[in-house]
DNA sequence: GTGAAAGCGCTAACAT
DNA sequence: ATGTTAGCGCTTTCAC
């Protein structure tokens, strides 16, 4: 005796469909996937939607892609990529482009374990996804696994020479120049420290792409309008290490610093936290720049200026690509370019030479005033 | 190694690996299967393991799934929980757990749009997914659709009345006790105020669980110790919100509040902006708490003691409870406990009366506060 | 011990 | 204009 609950489901089948309808399961089959590439009667067509609907029929994805090879599924791998705040929006983006196409996306994760990638895409290429999108948390290079070469693949926030598939990065150089405009067009044109990002000043494949292109993006228009960038501050993406370079680069000697381009969000809080405690104002004394926009980003006093990584886009981007892109795919790499938002923490450069605060009550500095 | 060279032609079927190891498919299935249950000559398992080994073969598991009907996946299908920045950490959660369990994730969102669910619950559907994971992004109660009905299904943050699940959520009532607790063993008596979350004084379905339930758990410790709330000041989720409701609470007349329990660290963050902007310290004037534990809580200064929704636990619960649970699920709540996580912003209420403090001077006010 | 054969539910040649 | 037949790659009786 079946329990109370809900019948014993056998799920309705399209023979079931045809037969109700009085026709064979082809007819079934090509009413039923809309085709019309095959003549069927109008009287047969209706016949066979009716008994769909009255039936509730579905078809059966699992049978379909037995037979056709797509799945209409598509795998997302990822190194950490979930640990990351903006994650979510990257595979926000992903969700909807994959549901306008009416795929479904697979989400994995190595957690950073490079062991882990086999047995994952093996797991995406058992199901037959019909592609894969290869993401990393941080833009850089890395080398996908072999069993992907020759599979339908893009690569999100990250480049892999040597493997064919085309990248969809954010522009990071843009985003440095983009920088850079938004510094010069708010007067500064010396005293602009670039702070924060490890390997922000190396080359590919050593360092993070993103330091390296946008520092090269900063540099090339600070250069064409005659400036420079004053110094780089090298340190983690965290706030507190923001925090700390900061309080160091106030505290050494030389020109106090008008505008600090931090590499994340989380360094230019950090930077906050530095400058206030060293009696400094933003942007009265020291502008800030950041990468990112974190959600927090809003929430400071002022809100902070910073160049918004296209997370979203990002995501939509490589589906689209991915799913909609050329057979085969061309390894392009395609920018999409980052929008600054532009909130209050760039302003004009202090007025007559960049000092430190005078002492105040926050405690005695040592009057380190210097021109330029 | 297997394939070194180009993209695999032919995918390699069970009957290739059979057809060189000269046994039939039935028995390189069985072997293959590593079943035992049919008795097969050591000779020829070898021989079919190697055969396998030796061609690369992967089981396809669209066939198998025809066949067995279990796909060894499960749907994940969310409001908008990708949008929140915890979002990630219940992803991971329910990734790993798939993981240990040999299960791949389909990821869904309706972006808050209901009209969107069932089609997404349909497409997972279709596809034949193990289980459905139904998860919302605050707690709450929901109206899963009912297709779900009478399907493996397990809630995750949320409750749905008359729907047979069951449901994964925080222990909001303990955390609110163990909120109490934590203030009252700092010596918190008096002063103690709830700040933050719309509906935090209603009951369910009006109002959010989580409200309800941790402001009951507040409550009840607290008065097993004799105190008793000051007050509540209901407000929205977001750091703005926060401080405009405690720059009201300060403003008001009446003794000073010694200790804010804040909704969210966002409101939380607002209350240090607040704090600081009248000239308070955290924690010497007033201590803060808070629910949580997002990243900037610990870049705080003082750190933000809050308690640590389990958004990874949470995750991981749901999917071992769907798949490892028993048959077929019980409709019981479980609640996964919100640790601590105590950092510098509870410490003694300030000794004699609360007063509010006038705000002085803008020189008066410590730079190190200013910052958030 | 092992293999032949029958499907799972669907699509696509190839008939009529 | 519609039906027949043959699989997609796998599991699973059941017979030898």
């Amino acid at each position: 005796m079946p329990t109370a609950g809900p019948p014993p489901r056998r799920r309705v089948t399209m023979s079931d469909v045809a037969r109700r309808a009085g026709v064979s399961a082809t007819t079934a089959s090509f009413v039923l996937a809309g085709r019309t590439d095959m003549r069927i009667s109008e009287a047969a067509r209706q016949r066979v939607q009716e008994a769909a609907r009255a039936l509730g029929y579905r078809p059966n994805a699992i049978a379909r892609s037995l037979r056709t090879r797509s799945t209409r599924t598509i795998g997302l791998v990822s190194d950490t990529i979930t640990t990351t705040p903006y994650a979510g929006e990257v595979i926000r983006g992903a969700l909807e482009a994959a549901r306008d196409r009416e795929h479904l996306l697979f989400i994995t994760e190595t957690g950073g374990d490079p062991g882990a990638e086999p047995g994952l895409v093996d797991a995406l290429l058992d199901r037959d996804v019909d592609a894969v999108i290869y993401a990393a948390m941080y833009t850089r290079t890395v080398a996908p696994p072999p069993q992907l070469r020759g599979r339908r693949v893009v690569l999100l926030n990250c480049l892999a020479p040597g493997f064919c598939a085309p990248s969809v990065v954010p522009d990071e150089r843009g985003a440095g120049r983009t920088a850079a405009r938004a510094l010069l067009e708010a007067g500064h044109r010396e005293g602009v420290w670039a702070v924060g990002g490890r390997g922000l000043a190396h080359r590919p494949p050593d360092g993070l792409l993103a330091g390296h292109d946008r520092l090269r993006g900063l540099t090339e228009e600070l250069a064409a309008a005659g400036a420079a960038l004053a110094g780089t501050s090298e340190c983690g993406w965290e706030a507190d290490d923001g925090r700390r370079a900061v309080a160091e680069l106030l505290a050494r000697g030389g020109p106090a610093p008008r505008a600090l381009v931090c590499a994340t969000d989380r360094t230019a809080f950090g930077a906050y936290q530095a400058l206030a405690d060293a009696g400094l104002r933003v942007p009265g004394d020291v502008s800030v720049l950041s990468f990112d926009d974190q959600d927090f980003a809003s929430w400071l006093r002022p809100g902070l200026t910073t160049l918004a990584l296209p997370h979203h886009a990002l995501g939509r981007a490589a589906v689209d690509l991915v799913l909609g892109g050329p057979r085969p795919l061309a390894p392009e790499v395609h920018r999409v370019p980052v929008p600054l938002r532009a909130r209050g923490s760039v302003g004009p450069p202090a007025a007559g030479g960049g000092r430190v605060h005078s002492p105040g009550a926050d405690g005695e500095r040592q009057g380190r005033e210097r021109t330029t």
